[in-house]
DNA sequence: TTTTAATAGTTTTGAAACGAGACTATAATC
DNA sequence: GATTATAGTCTCGTTTCAAAACTATTAAAA
């Protein structure tokens, strides 16, 4: 499947790496330090041949690296690349948003919290160039750089229909 | 499918809710406004009987809300809710990857911005309580108040296997 | 009041993706 | 050289999906 419309978009552009049903599911496995194989497949139970497949396509991605490892048998290890670290925010909202809407307050089965404190982390917040947090309601859509005409015209309807933000 | 292995997981619960291939994609829609069924299907072009299939799930589940709209013929606006509109974070961290990731730099289509100085949106920070923002690397997985067994140990072996951070 | 047109679906059918289990390949240890 | 642990591949039945035809509902036009 490939999901792109009219617009570039790079929600959906990133959906069309990561967005099927496991891959955040492995990505997770890799953040918790589980870099091989049969220990996705415990952790997680996917079946053996669509993990394959989503490890070749997250190593050609390049979101994960393969490497040899030094046990019995044909063993490697799957280490998250720069690019696959930086989808650490991608888990974190999504890990916020599960204890706040499925587990509720009080139930939540992991957390983020700050190291030395211990205190959870309370939100993923929209930061500056200056690393400022900017509140909710004064952020919004506009086209970038490589906007082309689909996307300016979509976004400009967009904002006429009183959307976003 | 249902995704949940061992370990109680709020990543897992989130995928379950909005994990397959098209749901982030609608909910992308209505944060741009397009509240009805023809205008998801024209900016997304997903099949009729799969969208009429997520927008049910998408209401039973508290994240759109279902409205007769006055308009010609059969018609109605899909609302978020406060559920769905948390999903902002979600959305806002996929867009920065896949801005960052997959256009790079100068080539985004779509970035957030803050409205009043139309200066571009940098990341999503993990903030703590009080609302100050958390180094990455000061950040870390513990088991909440709603860890089972086996989420526990699960985090356990995933701190000794030097994982997280 | 009847007809038309717009919208939002449902149904059907073939194609693609997935899941489970059997089987294979590779290499370190015994 | 045999054994064993690991990481796959292959096959086949099931489920999900996509595309197109068809149906239902209702506001506006005639």
């Amino acid at each position: 499947m490939k999901v792109t419309h009219t617009h570039a978009c790079p929600i959906a552009a990133a959906l069309n790496v990561i967005g099927d049903r496991w891959t955040l599911l492995i990505i997770r496995e890799a953040f918790y330090g589980a870099v091989r194989f049969g220990e996705i497949r415990r952790n997680t139970g996917i079946s053996r041949n669509i993990l394959s497949d989503r490890l070749n396509s997250l190593v050609a991605d390049g979101i994960l690296e393969k490497v040899k490892y030094a046990d019995r048998g044909t063993s490697y290890v799957y280490h998250l690349s720069e690019k696959g670290r930086a989808l650490e925010t991608v888990l974190g909202a999504l890990l916020q948003w599960g204890n706040e809407y499925i587990y509720g307050e009080g139930a939540e089965p992991v957390q983020l919290v700050e190291k030395a404190s211990q205190r959870p982390i309370k939100a993923f917040a929209p930061v500056d160039s200056e690393g400022r947090v900017v509140a909710r309601q004064d952020v919004t859509f506009n086209a970038g750089p490589g906007a082309n005409n689909a996307t300016r015209k979509r976004l400009a309807d967009a904002a006429e229909a009183g959307a976003i933000s």
